[in-house]
RNA sequence: GGAGACGUAGCUCAAUGGAUCAGAGCAUCUCGCUACGAACGAGAAGGUUGAAGGUUCGAGUCCUUCCGUUUCCA
């Protein structure tokens, strides 16, 4: 019985007790943790909620507390629980039996659901940097949002799918290949030769491709005639099949490896690499336009201003001439716009475009997972391919001034698709990552006066301002390797790297997980680059400082299962949890249970960050244990096995916690 | 001009409409390593939750109006 069964059985039995004594049927039953383990393990509001329907249907005021006390009886029945209060105003507090509780706990996985296979298959979609430069710490933050929440899904026994969108057919591609052939002069052969001779030099095609793409930015400020090429240029990618297409697609292709290496650094890996360029060229505007005009969800407007445009009708946002352009999917010149193309694609992804792309092998990590690439031409297609795409539902991580787009995309689908409707499609969006103006300019930048006085400067790649993520990470990894250095001086110089990046990724996704989505994150290289309270590297501290302790017992020739079968004394196991100190003790382990609740609360909410908050709060009891009790010298038998069974439970939660968030515990630190 | 987000301790942030004191981290000031590891811990100090109304058993949280910051659309 874990703690989610057991909250599940309470949750309906309180709902049962509620239909049976005040005959309502559809209460939601929710449930608490209370704020002390002295008010008890679970509490339940449900009184209150109880006292104001019965007010709402008969008129009469009740009071919580009595209606509370008529649940009481029907909760103290259970067998795991030892007794049931009611307290405050009207809380039903339930407690457990510790010592039943602690046995049937004591090798119980952290995460039962995390081997099953079984579940929905849902899409996510995160990282998606335009090809056209490296990644810089606002793009890893989308990519390390995306990728734990994908662990959380998977944690919670879902099927996830990870894609990767490839714009490569934008402008902002557009904009390098203008600065390779018109500032710097260069055909197909001579940026082969350049991405060879970077190789040699140790250098990176992305890294190049930032500066090129700032000097490009800068030149259209003062030079027409480039800025009129970048409308030429755009067009002949979009049209494909020409030089400068080939071109393009080469530097676009060198920017994903670049890109993808960068990520897998931060252990963040894809399935999918779906490309723009092979939504327009498998034409699926084309096909979503069929199905919409069939289901005369979109109609040609007569007259007005968008005379001659396919519009879809919103509700929610009619009334407004100035919005009016989103609800234009085809202009009048017969041109899609990218709502449009958005939705065609929003489609595929939830299986019902009725059209599909080829397949083919991209890329392969180290341990032979390969990521696939979409292609337009059949005879590249690769038989074997996985099926893509057919989520049940689909999660797009994108930041939040994307929110009105995003907003259009999911009702223009709704539309189409009311069987499953708004819910099928989930904007995940979150706050960019900005720039104190202290922090430009130590990385020298010049600012405007008016940047100045900002509370906070965008970064902006056009502009060449932003903390790209290889440098940072370069960085946190080598203030690492110098602690490490000075307090193992003795290990092999490649564990000491190794343990070095462990450290560097934890304090990085940490960073960039505490903050709840909607937080704008001013970058801050002091508070980035830390290792001290609420950190990464905490946590990951705690961790290592439990698995100490179990090493120690194995040293000794101690078995951890020997141990477990020592708590088997009811009494004796009720009598250390109820002294004082043993109510610390006890609140730690059912701290530690809680982290699969955590993990579907996070997963409901859509908010990584629960996560985070759990795992420093599990950090920091782990260290108040530690420092509280002598684990290995407690002479008491007993004790010393209840003690042994909790530290190893908390290092169990503590390192799936982490293992869900991208973070590994390295073997000493 | 229209739409959204945010405003909580000196700073950076938490807090599914819930409990007695609105919690953490950083910074500041004390104190603790011959211990299962001090990248740690204990303690002190720090708040009219931007302002004013309203809803209810209960509001940092919901509603209205202001003020401020900010993003998107035009």
């Amino acid at each position: 019985m874990t703690i989610t069964q057991l909250q599940q059985l309470l949750r309906q039995a309180v709902g049962d007790a509620a239909r049976e004594l005040f005959n309502i049927a559809d209460l939601q039953i929710v449930s608490e943790v209370p704020p002390k383990t002295e008010l008890g393990d679970l509490a339940f509001p449900a009184a209150f909620e109880l006292a104001k329907r019965i007010k709402q249907s008969t008129g009469e005021k009740s009071n919580p507390r009595s209606i509370a006390e008529g649940l009481k009886e029907k909760l103290e029945t259970f067998d795991f629980v030892s007794k049931v209060e009611v307290a405050g105003a009207g809380y039903l507090n339930v407690f457990f039996n510790r010592p039943r509780f602690l046995k049937e706990n004591v090798d119980a996985h952290p995460l039962p659901s995390l081997s099953k296979k079984d579940g929905e298959k849902f899409c996510v979609e995160h990282t998606s940097v335009n090809p056209n430069k490296a990644a810089h710490i606002g793009h890893v933050r989308n990519s390390v949002i995306g990728d734990t929440f994908v662990r959380i899904l998977r944690a919670t026994g879902q099927r996830v799918e990870i894609q990767n969108y490839i714009d490569n057919t934008g402008v902002q591609v557009a904009d390098v290949v203008v600065g390779f052939v018109y500032l710097e002069k260069m055909d197909l052969a001579a940026i082969r030769g350049l991405d060879e001779k970077l190789k040699a030099e140790g250098r990176t095609f992305d890294y190049y491709c930032w500066d090129l793409y700032a000097r490009v930015g800068q030149a259209y400020q003062t030079d027409d005639e480039l800025k009129a090429k970048r409308a030429e240029v755009l067009h002949l990618i979009e049209a494909g099949g020409n030089e400068t297409a080939v071109l393009a697609d080469f530097v676009a292709t060198r920017n994903v490896e670049c890109i993808l290496r960068t990520m897998e650094r931060f252990s963040i890996r894809y399935d999918l690499l779906p490309r723009e360029s092979e939504i327009l060229h498998l034409h699926f505007w084309a096909k979503a336009f069929e199905q919409m005009k069939e289901l005369g969800v979109i109609h040609l407007e007569s007259e007005g201003k968008n005379a001659g445009c396919w519009v879809m009708p919103f509700e929610e946002h009619a009334g407004n001439d100035e919005h009016e352009g989103d609800k234009i999917l085809v202009r009048s010149n017969g041109t899609v716009t990218y709502t449009g193309k958005d939705i065609a694609y929003q489609m595929w992804k939830l299986g019902i475009l009725g059209m599909d792309f080829f397949y083919k092998p991209f890329f392969e990590y180290a341990d032979g997972q390969k990521v696939w690439i979409t292609t337009a031409d059949e005879s590249q297609h690769i038989d074997g391919a996985p099926e893509f795409g057919h989520g049940k539902k689909v999660y797009n991580v994108i930041d939040t001034r994307q929110s009105y787009t995003q907003d259009v995309v999911k009702k223009g689908v709704a539309a189409i698709y009311p069987q499953e409707g708004e819910a099928a499609s989930v904007h995940l969006s979150y706050e960019m990552v900005a720039l104190s103006p202290a922090a430009a300019s130590d990385l020298g930048f010049e600012l405007s006066e008016d940047d100045r006085k900002r509370s906070f400067i965008e970064m902006s790649g056009r502009k060449g301002l932003g903390v790209k993520a290889d440098d940072l990470l370069d960085r946190l990894e080598k203030n690492a390797l110098a602690e490490v250095e000075s307090r193992h001086a003795e290990l092999e110089t490649e564990r000491k790297a190794f343990i070095a990046h462990q450290l560097a990724v934890g304090a990085l996704r940490y960073f960039l997980l505490k903050f709840t989505r909607n937080t704008v994150i001013v970058f801050d290289f002091n508070e980035a680059l830390s290792t001290e309270g609420e950190t990464g590297v905490f946590c990951q501290y705690s961790a290592v400082r439990s698995n100490s302790i179990f090493r120690k017992l194995a040293d000794g020739g101690e078995s951890l299962n020997h141990i477990r079968g020592l708590i088997r004394d009811e009494e004796k196991v009720a009598e250390i949890f109820n002294s004082e100190a043993g109510n610390d003790v006890w609140a730690i382990f059912v701290l530690a249970a809680r982290l699969e609740e955590t993990l579907k609360q996070a997963a409901a909410a859509n908010e990584p960050a629960i996560l985070a908050k759990y795992t420093f709060q599990l950090a920091k009891a782990f260290n108040f244990f530690y420092h509280n009790h002598k684990i290995l010298p407690e002479p008491d038998e007993t004790k010393r096995a209840v003690l042994i069974v909790v530290a190893d439970r908390i290092r169990q939660s503590l390192t799936e916690a982490l293992a869900t968030m991208g973070i590994e515990v390295p073997e000493r630190m």
